[in-house]
DNA sequence: AAGCTCGCA
């Protein structure tokens, strides 16, 4: 503890908090910030007049600092020192230095927007610069001016974001510890390879030969170059002559790796191996590697972007900030001096690189984040004038003031409703909430919970296949139900309602493919959610997950309204003559559904008329990726009421400016119906729909 | 017929 480099500063730390309301902390890794500086607060006083809160971006990072925490102090954890994630609150009412994901701590000042509990929050790892952590700054800046008296709020950050925190803080001091990093040299290469898993197989190979014992960490983008670079590396390792060096084990690091592959990096190799890890930026902050010397940087990194005016997210290769890149390089100094190998010109560095990553909240969709924030009803905050360290773009918000009035949580002047108030409630996104909301109405709750439980963790559900295995497809899962053609959200509810079942059988899962993790996961997330609504409802609710097979015949019919009403901005509508879909909520596309979906074709080879989808995302060919078949009379009062969204109304008149000639949402919203020159079938496919209705009918 | 960087309530 004492030989940990911030301790000589303890007493410059305590007086500049005595002094000042908010301090920005410049913390090297290494310098022991997360663990010392509540203790030092503690020591200080802080705890007598409340809490010191320190919120973390990730879950685990909350819970080790905590137990270490309380291990210096000599405390049971949860007593003194307590953590609270999702899911788990270990704090009791002794709790005076309490670590917190910060989504918790935002959770949290909902219901207390002055968190009066807190003496102290620290902001940790800022310079990650999460959605929620940028969300947590903008609040902290409100509300050291409405509790000046009693709160002290400390931000650590990067090296080259410290200045830009300070000032968005009224210029508050900037301290800086230095970290217990060893000197890590750094390598440019002459010119940007023309492919960098070549050149990164290359300058390893090249290490391994020639440099002395210590671990490689390479950094790349994907799976794909990972499993890439692995084999590579394994086919030129073994083909050196015996005892011509000494030996290599490479390990793949990412994270759809199973866990217990993931944790192979932490045991060491056997002597007189040297291990070659290759990793996307996981390894950057999320895992450690120990014994690495020497790092292969790429200087690239998968990104996932949402573009407010199409809707649709991509996941585009860019190249990585200053911040990450010393971030990398810092991975080979943690035992000894290393060695950092940068697959490209210092030039690109300095010119190229940004200083800090584009924080998330300019690249992502902002629905939930403005109706959070118009949830708190802070008096004095108006969102689009909201006060964030890096503004996202005014379209970003326009389109998020859009989403939330198309399902009606905020009225035509911008105003939150009671169902709005409500769904902020609920730890989802809008859409979802907005289902669930509704579902209550239609008395399918319990299985618009699994849905959502479910959506909530549908990535983390399959388990992950080696690209050379073969490759097992949603459609063709053996046992799996396949959603009765509806789509990709009935079949979650089945598999769930499959799974309930068999008693939340674990070797069930396995049996099915299904990642245990992730469906347990579901199972917490959906007991969370039903808690939610119990409490929201105020009338007791059945929220059992038992499927019946007379919902299986009534088509789902009550859950997919609910669907439709939660996602009435994603919706889509089928071109006449094929079955590709245009949208109906953002500037028309033309979308595919997603191969992967089960929705089913009807005898003509036609897919439903309409559907609404969970996301759209932009492959060389755009696709929604789980969609849901819907009926057109459920999709006639979305279209009425996007023929009169107004989004300067929305917006309050701000930006009311006649800046972009064409692309105004209302004017496309529009067309979207009514395209000139092309012949609205809607009145006839209606025609089509009564027909069938009455020939069935007939039949019967 | 397409693709899963990383996190979080």
């Amino acid at each position: 503890m004492a030989n940990l480099p911030i301790s000589q500063y303890e007493e410059k730390i305590v007086e500049t908090v005595d002094k000042n309301p908010v301090v920005v902390l410049i913390g090297e890794t290494g310098s022991g910030k997360s663990t010392q500086l509540s203790q030092m607060l503690r020591r200080r006083g802080y705890t007598k007049s409340g809490v010191i809160g320190v919120t973390q971006p990730r879950r685990v990072a909350a819970v080790s600092v905590a137990r270490r925490v309380a291990y210096e102090l000599g405390v049971q954890l949860g007593e003194e020192v307590g953590y609270a994630i999702r899911f788990e609150d270990r704090t009791s009412e002794n709790t005076r230095i309490k670590y917190l994901t910060d989504g918790v701590l935002l959770r949290e000042s909902l219901s207390n927007p002055e968190l009066n509990q807190y003496s102290v929050i620290i902001l940790d790892e800022a310079h990650e610069r999460s959605l929620n952590t940028d969300i947590l700054l903008g609040l902290m800046k409100r509300l050291i001016k409405i509790r000046s008296s009693n709160l002290k709020v400390l931000v650590t950050s990067a090296t080259l974001d410290g200045d830009k925190v300070s000032k968005f803080f009224s210029d508050c001091p900037i301290l800086t510890i230095p970290g217990k990093l060893y000197p890590v040299e750094i390598l440019y290469s002459k010119e940007r390879p023309s492919n960098y898993v070549e050149s990164a197989t290359k300058t390893a190979l090249d290490i391994h030969v020639k440099e002395p014992e210590g671990d490689i960490l390479i950094f790349a983008t994907g799976q794909d170059d990972i499993e890439k670079l692995v084999s590579n590396l394994e086919d030129k390792v073994r083909a050196f002559e015996e005892g011509s060096c000494m030996d290599a084990i490479i390990l793949p690091l990412h994270g759809s790796l199973p866990p217990e592959l993931q944790v192979r990096v932490f045991s060491p190799p056997p002597p007189n191996c040297r291990r070659i890890i290759v990793a996307t930026n996981i390894a950057e902050t999320s895992l450690t590697v120990d014994g690495v010397v020497y790092v292969i940087d790429s200087g690239y990194v998968k990104q996932r972007q949402y573009n407010p005016s199409t809707g649709m997210y991509s996941l585009d290769i860019v190249q990585i900030s200053k911040v990450q890149a010393n971030q990398r390089a810092g991975r080979a100094g943690r035992t000894r001096p290393g060695t950092c190998y940068r697959l490209y010109p210092s030039r690109v560095y300095h010119d190229e690189f940004l200083d800090v990553t584009v924080p998330e909240i300019q690249r992502s969709s902002l629905a939930g984040s403005v109706l959070y924030l118009k949830s708190l009803n802070l008096p004095d905050i108006d969102i689009l004038k909201f006060d964030f360290l890096d503004p996202p773009s005014f379209e970003s918000l326009q389109d998020a003031l859009k989403q939330l009035y198309l399902i009606d949580a905020i009225d035509e002047d911008g105003a939150i409703t009671s169902i709005g108030q409500k769904m902020a409630e609920l730890p989802l996104e809008p859409s979802l909430s907005r289902t669930l909301m509704e579902a209550n109405n239609y008395g399918c709750i319990s299985q618009a919970l699994t849905v959502a439980a479910m959506l909530s963790a549908e990535t983390t559900l399959l388990s992950v296949q080696s690209s050379k295995t073969e490759k097992k497809r949603k459609h063709n899962m053996s046992n799996l139900p396949d959603g009765s053609g509806l789509g990709d959200h009935i079949q979650l509810l089945q598999i769930y309602e499959c799974w309930d079942q068999t008693d939340y059988d674990i070797g069930w899962c396995k049996d099915n493919n299904l990642k245990v993790r992730g469906m347990l996961f579901v199972k917490d997330v959906r007991k969370q959610l039903a808690q939610i609504m119990q409490k929201i409802s105020k009338v007791p609710l059945d929220v059992q997950a038992n499927g019946t097979v007379e919902e299986f015949h009534r088509g789902y019919r009550n859950l997919r309204k609910a669907l439709c009403v939660g996602y009435a901005n994603q919706l889509a509508e089928r071109k006449l003559h094929h079955n590709g879909y245009r949208t109906l909520g953002f500037k028309s596309q033309v979308v595919q559904v997603h191969p992967s979906s089960v929705l089913r074709q009807d005898e003509l080879g036609k897919f439903p008329d309409y559907v609404v989808y969970h996301e759209l995302i932009a492959t060389p060919r755009p696709c929604m990726r789980n969609v849901c078949a819907v009926e057109m009379r459920w999709v006639v009062p979305i279209i009425n009421k996007l023929k009169t969204l107004d989004v300067h109304k929305l917006s309050g008149g701000i930006g009311d400016i006649e800046e972009e000639p064409e692309g105004k949402l209302p004017d496309l919203a529009k067309k979207d119906v009514d395209i000139p020159g092309v012949p609205d079938d809607r009145e006839s496919r209606i025609q089509a729909a009564r027909e069938r209705f009455l020939a069935r009918k007939a039949k019967k």
